[in-house]
RNA sequence: GGCCCGUUCGUCUAGGGGUUAGGACGCCAGGUUUUCAUCCUGGUAACAGGGGUUCGAUUCCCCUACGGGCUACCA
């Protein structure tokens, strides 16, 4: 590549981004990484009616949570901002004026209830109206009307727009890193508007002339934009400006029905849809995930590596991620794998920083006896590897800080019976007399006076576990004890006998 | 409706003119754990349909079907 790798990340701040924005703007970030270019974030908030107040906040937090920062942008300005569309609102005019002055441009005057009439008239016949070469004389604009009349309509302060002047009978040939070569005939395209009556530019013009400004090298945006790629060669092509390099990445779909991923599918599935909270929708993050499984699992939907890896630090996505192993299918996506990839990073965490952020769980901090660090990390150690997440510990782990206070009916029904309470008063009296309690030890001692006496393991260990747990669940029950502490094991077998007898 | 894009197990996908069509999630079974889970092993399951081209198509071409996107003075 000669050119500096430049991309851009250009999300409008209508509201919180969603994973297939935050998948977006990764593939940008791993794209211009891998090239040792330039990763942009551009605020494309050119519709003041749609404009959300917290949005843009929460797109860089998004980013920030996700470990991709923009290299440039609002609040990190580089050499080419401002970055926020709005506060390049002056830049915009002069290149429609220069498309005016080309021929490629025209001004037009037609109110937005005179075209609306005209769609409902056209598709009553069973037609479509396009704005375009073939109906263009029969508008009011600049090319129907004189230019006395064209002067006066200006003078009197009428409201007009700017349209792009779509060529006729002319084949395109478009290119898309993903999706190769695409004909079109321009003859279906429309006059698009590239300047509002309110006095900005809608999306085509400002983004084309912000890329074109911005010197970005590569358009890696969502599917949704190839309809209009053959406008913005146009444009190109107009201004006589270098094309930069296309890629449509694929849609991210509903994880059940139909259509492309939407905010609202959050909520009536059960599952986060966005990398933070907003408003009442749970984010990603407060569910437990982390960033690096968000990413991960992000990455995998519309590309692969083409290998068997399928758990990616972020640094080896940059190192492996090209635009060519992008699909072209649209990904459908799924809840599940995304615990699955949960728990993959939760097990490459160490003990010490899960700990940290167990103790964060408030079901912990309520206990009453407070407990060393590595205490608790001791706990984590031992029951980690059945987590998806650190809000599991808890669940995992509870009778590691709380006494059972009761006991699995459907457990006590099956292992509690008439003898039992006898045969766990001896245990205690073993273990009374052990006086060095590691696991293997504690294992070692129990399992010689089980075989002394000729008892069955079976009637002893998982009532054990029971007065022990409280349920039938959880590690080794040996490591449990040595964690435990003689005066706590002992403890509990006196109280489930005096519970259960 | 028009235009564009797409279509391999339920889902994410690998592959590509001759393969037992591979992996992962999920699910099921067995093993380990005298517990639960993890883990391990195995199993389940796919080339949308029809025409071509070809000695041979899941792979290339066409059509159909289905899915999706766009069709605003939204991005």
């Amino acid at each position: 590549m000669s050119k500096n790798v430049r991309v851009r990340f250009a999300p409008s701040p209508t509201g919180p981004l969603h994973i297939g924005g935050v998948r977006t703007a990764l593939f940008n970030y791993l794209f211009a990484k891998k090239h040792g270019g330039t990763f942009v974030l551009r605020i494309e908030d050119t519709d003041q009616n749609r404009y959300v107040e917290g949005a843009e906040a929460y797109i860089k937090e998004a980013l920030e949570w996700c470990n991709i920062p923009y290299d440039e942008g609002p609040d990190a300005e580089g050499d080419f901002g401002p970055y926020r569309q709005s506060e390049r609102k002056h830049l915009y005019h002069q290149y429609a004026q220069e498309l005016i002055i080309s021929g490629h441009a025209y001004y037009a005057f037609d109110a937005p209830e005179a075209l609306e009439h005209h769609r409902k008239d056209h598709e009553a016949r069973g037609k479509t109206f396009i704005y375009n070469w073939h109906n263009r004389l029969k508008l009011t604009n600049s090319l129907s009307l004189s230019k006395e009349e064209v002067k006066a309509k200006m003078d009197a302060g009428e409201d007009y727009v700017i349209r792009f002047k779509s060529p006729q009978d002319r084949e395109l040939m478009l290119h898309d890193v993903v999706r190769r070569e695409i004909k079109i005939d321009t003859n279906i395209l429309d006059d698009k508007i590239l300047f509002k009556s309110d006095g900005m530019p809608t999306y085509h013009l400002a983004n084309i002339v912000d890329d074109h400004l911005m010197e970005i090298t590569h358009v890696i945006r969502g599917e949704e934009w190839l309809p209009s790629l053959a406008l913005h060669n146009l444009l190109y092509e107009a201004f006589g400006w270098e094309k930069p390099v296309f890629a449509h990445l694929p849609l991210i779909l509903k994880p059940t029905g139909k259509g492309k991923l939407s905010k609202r599918d959050g909520e009536k599935g059960g599952f986060p849809i966005f990398p933070l909270n907003w408003e009442e929708s749970i984010g990603y993050r407060e569910a437990g995930y982390f960033p690096e499984a968000v990413v991960n699992f992000l990455a995998f939907l519309g590309w692969n590596p083409g290998t068997e890896q399928e758990i990616f630090s972020l640094e080896e996505l940059v190192e492996t991620f090209s635009l060519e192993r992008v699909n072209k299918s649209g990904a459908r996506f799924d809840p599940e794998k995304t615990k699955w990839y949960n728990h993959q990073w939760l097990q490459r965490k160490s003990d010490r920083e899960l700990t940290n952020l167990f103790k964060e769980d408030v079901r912990l901090s309520a206990v009453e006896t407070s407990f060393e660090n590595d205490y608790v990390e001791k706990v984590v150690s031992l029951v980690k590897e059945r987590a998806d997440f650190v809000h599991d510990f808890w669940e995992l782990g509870d009778y590691f800080f709380v006494a059972p206070t009761e006991y699995n009916e459907k457990a006590v029904k099956k292992q509690w019976k008439e003898d039992t309470p006898i045969i766990m008063q001896q245990v205690a009296d073993v273990l009374n007399g052990i006086d060095e309690f590691s696991s293997t030890t504690l294992e070692a001692k129990v399992k010689e006076w089980i075989a002394e006496k000729e008892l069955s393991f079976g009637k002893i260990m998982p009532p054990l576990r029971l007065v022990i747990v409280g349920d039938m669940k959880g590690p080794h029950l040996f490591d449990i004890m040595a964690l435990l502490g003689k005066e706590e094991y002992l403890q509990r077998i006196d109280t489930a006998l005096d519970k259960l007898s």
